[in-house]
DNA sequence: CGCTAATCTAGAACAAGTTTCAGACTTGAT
DNA sequence: ATCAAGTCTGAAACTTGTTCTAGATTAGCG
């Protein structure tokens, strides 16, 4: 049988979250594991904040979060996985803060766009930690997806959020699709500085104004 | 003084292709220079074309293509380069092609569509290649910045001749580039299997919406 | 408490990208 | 034809992600 094993898992820390966006608590770990796991991804987080993505190395994360190396990929099987895992924890912070001061834009267009530039000012903060997140997240293989998926899930709940609706129509659905695949490649030009910043509010922009067409009269 | 350094860059395949999406060539190469470059960019497309990007190894790359390692790295500074050049030239490639048969939509928006959907069909047939050519050019780095340049703005290229526009206005180059992006992107979640064919299609379909939206009555 | 299975640790080992180096080879110029 | 400078080769070395192993620890159970 199992050793450690048992504690319950300690998510749902912002009350209702969609069931969509919240990670499929597989294995409950115990309070040293939990433990464990922060300090990963704590240890991941600041090393990627110094360096970006060549900085995060597996044997100094080990280090770092006092865990063995072999420990380490128990815990996340590669440095993708890891720096994956490192941006959902991020999200799960940033969906909370986006939470408390909804966008106050009169048009959904308005609102996503503002939402998510409110989103790139936080990453400009840390634009190493954001080129090692992101890089990872577009580099990721099959392996990853589910990870990935998850990213994607919890995006397109912020966006949603954001255009203050409760059913969109597979249009409007199309719709975040596509925005989210400019928000993430805009922020790969940006980071690799083939794009100003100002590049990068633009494209969101346009890209919002695509809300427009699936709803004319957006709003709540 | 130079030892292998002379002949002339024999650029310019097609016709009267615009200078910006003309290669800048730098140092000229010898005839059997620039037949190493061709080997390596060879061996390295065929590589490709069977495992994907983990299948291109530099020491491979090299072997294959009759080269020493050193040799090999001087031509391409890291295997992100080499997976961009790769790129290059497919593109280079695709754009001859296409250039040849027109998309045949009545507007702007379907023209785009339908180039890029023929685009997207090329992949398919080489769906490893396209694994390692769309990875590198999202992974690259800074210092690749000049080369994924280049392929951004033959792919701008590619897209502003479906359009048939000879002097895009300011929004319809930012519409452009949302539609890069998302084009990008939606190869991305594609290749690594988060969605489906026909969920890349719709979302090609969507974001050309985009140019509609730029210009009511687009036409040439 | 004592057992058993799972987990953790330290460290070696391996793989592939990248760098380095000494010597052989080419090239353009004298 | 000869020379100086730049290029290519083959091979070793180095770096960092990943895997493997043997032994120490920990957790849950009777």
């Amino acid at each position: 049988m199992p050793a450690e094993a048992q504690v319950s898992a300690k998510v749902n820390k912002v009350a209702k979250v969609d069931a969509r966006v919240t990670a499929p608590a597989s294995p409950p770990l115990t309070e040293r594991q939990e433990a464990r796991r922060r300090r990963i991804l704590h240890a991941s987080a600041q090393l990627a904040s110094r360096g970006g993505f060549d900085a995060v190395q597996m044997r100094e994360v080990a280090e770092s979060s006092q865990v063995a190396l072999g420990t380490l990929y128990r815990y996340f099987p590669s440095k993708i996985h890891l720096l994956v895992a490192t941006m959902q924890d991020q999200l799960e912070h940033m969906h909370g803060t986006l939470r408390k001061k909804p966008p106050q834009g009169e048009k959904a267009a308005e609102r996503v766009a503002e939402t998510l530039m409110r989103a790139f000012r936080a990453l400009q903060r840390e634009p190493h930690l954001a080129d090692a997140m992101v890089r990872a997240l577009t580099f990721a293989d099959r392996s990853v997806s589910p990870e990935v998926d998850q990213v994607s899930r919890q995006t397109t709940a912020i966006i949603l959020d954001a255009m203050g609706l409760e059913n969109p129509t597979a249009e409007q659905l199309s719709a975040v699709r596509v925005i989210e695949h400019t928000w993430h490649s805009a922020l790969i030009t940006w980071l690799s500085g083939r794009a100003s910043i100002a590049q990068v509010k633009i494209d969101i922009e346009t890209v919002c104004r695509l809300i427009d067409l699936t709803a004319p009269d957006a709003h709540e």
